[in-house]
DNA sequence: AAATTTAGCTGACTTTAGTCAGCTAAATTT
DNA sequence: AAATTTAGCTGACTAAAGTCAGCTAAATTT
């Protein structure tokens, strides 16, 4: 009874209901009605076209008008004309904007603090939050190109290779491994995709080309906190894609009996296992999809 | 930065705000204002008085009042004066209110259901959301006293059973153990609490005594979930307290250096170390305190 | 018994959020 | 160049939530 996962997830969803409630409610505190703050937020965090911050706060024009117009009463925003199009409006925050909106800022990170420094152990803590805030995002992880030497490339490959080292008896060090030059895994040889939660990259997978007809996936990883929610096979299948678009027509992947589940999904994907194609010392398995 | 504590908060809160936010939207779906249908649901619950719900949902008397009048005029709801208290008023669903409660309720289990079905990993899930939900209601943990054959007794005392299971080289079996008699931890000789967050009973502890001056604490345990709260020692506080109000002055407990933990909590609590005082197979580490 | 407190009701009010039709002006299509 | 589409504004509206003063009647205190 106790167990029962629907008794569970309503108990979570009335936490959550009355505690994260609560901390929004402290917008108010501003003296502004929660809208204005909203859109003040929107426009503090770099969206600066009105058509961008009513359609990602879900408003009707009219009221997006009206709030706008408080907003620039209050002398916090201004509004211009796009340069390449008349018609748009570009919202710029004027200094008072930039200190109310840091305002707002330092109020939901005290918050934050508030709550995880009571907390003995909010490692556990935050890595539960960020679990079930993936699980719920699910429908909107995107995945998007990025230069492999970024800093969420870098994040996620060292999580990757901490991984690794973690799952391999002899350990892991990039160094004696192939590690792909950033720029066959860059447009137009090849590709770096980040699968993005918000504003946490929760996995990559990297597309290592040279201009030929055969290329090579390298670096799939999805973070633990996003694991089953079918990550990785939305990945390999945009890195196909992609490969596709950039006219290969044989794939290469190479990885480790010490990691089941990927030879697994590689099997269920249409990959084909063939003997080792090169002198890596970490992987065992090898294999091969034709597109 | 992407480790960063404040931003993967900040991050959790964004997401149940737009997903759990989602849910409670879909309350609309039955074509009563929020505030209704919070008040409807409320009563199905089981809170009777109208002040009890006026304070649970933090609403002024003159909303509440037009609240109840309109469920009343929809026929949903009966108000009668409190037998004992003329003054206060109390509600009961009609036939059509239970009915229309029940609906809530199934759309609540459904959107449960629709969430943990598409999860692989539902139990991980569930696991992070009873962490998260015990550590941002913390302050609202209650003790309260329960039979200890009660089924929320029985569900920690098994989870506890288990545990010692796991952490016992050679397992637990309670029947080699001296499982106290239900009538020893239960008034006026003993007593057994159970820490509740919210319907989750998430820590135990019990009161063994015999009427005299001496008495034994039993069952300390703290669900994995809402460990690092400060729990056991709420627990073993009220336990104390208990146990000075029935006139003991002297209290024993056994445990096991398995559980370093919970050793190490004793002694910072007051305890001394003695010598063995049963011939229980399973304990290694005895103490007392002088209260 | 009188005074005070408490629980709840009512009317009059405000704020916030949101909708909708019709408008202007710029951009795009024909 | 005319017609159409698009982006945003405005006025007039509604619904929901909430506030507040003043009221009644029951209960409690003095």
């Amino acid at each position: 009874m106790h167990d029962d996962p629907i008794r569970r997830f309503r108990r979570f969803s009335r936490a959550v209901t009355t505690e994260v409630g609560a901390l929004d409610a402290s917008f108010l505190g501003r003296g502004r009605p929660l809208g204005a703050a909203r859109v003040l937020n929107a426009a503090g965090k770099g969206r600066r076209e009105v058509a961008e911050i009513r359609d990602y706060l879900g408003l009707d024009t009219g009221l997006m008008s009206r709030l706008l117009r408080s907003l620039e009463s209050e002398g916090l925003i201004k509004l211009s004309a796009d340069p390449q199009d008349a018609r748009r409006r570009v919202v710029t925050l004027t200094s008072a904007g930039q200190a109310e909106f840091k305002a707002y800022e330092a109020l939901s990170d005290e918050q934050a603090r508030c709550v995880l420094e009571r907390h003995k152990r909010a490692d556990t803590l935050l890595e539960a939050m960020d679990l079930v805030a993936t699980a719920l995002g699910r429908d909107r992880i995107e995945l998007k190109p990025e230069d492999p030497r970024a800093p969420a490339a870098l994040h996620c490959l060292g999580r990757y290779y901490e991984e690794l080292a973690r799952r391999f008896d002899q350990g892991f060090d990039v160094s004696l491994s192939c590690d792909p030059e950033a720029g066959d895994m860059m447009p137009p040889r090849g590709l770096f995709l980040i699968a993005w939660s918000d504003d946490l990259p929760v996995g990559c997978a990297g597309l290592k080309g040279h201009g030929g007809d055969t290329a090579e996936v390298k670096r799939v990883w999805v973070a633990p906190v996003a694991r089953g929610l079918g990550l990785a096979r939305r990945l390999m299948a945009a890195i196909e894609t992609a490969a596709r678009a950039q006219g290969v027509t044989r794939l290469l992947l190479d990885t480790n009996s010490r990691l089941p589940e990927a030879v697994a999904m590689y099997r269920h994907s249409g990959w084909t296992q063939i003997a080792r194609f090169n002198d890596d010392p970490y992987p065992d398995v090898f294999f091969e999809k034709r597109l």
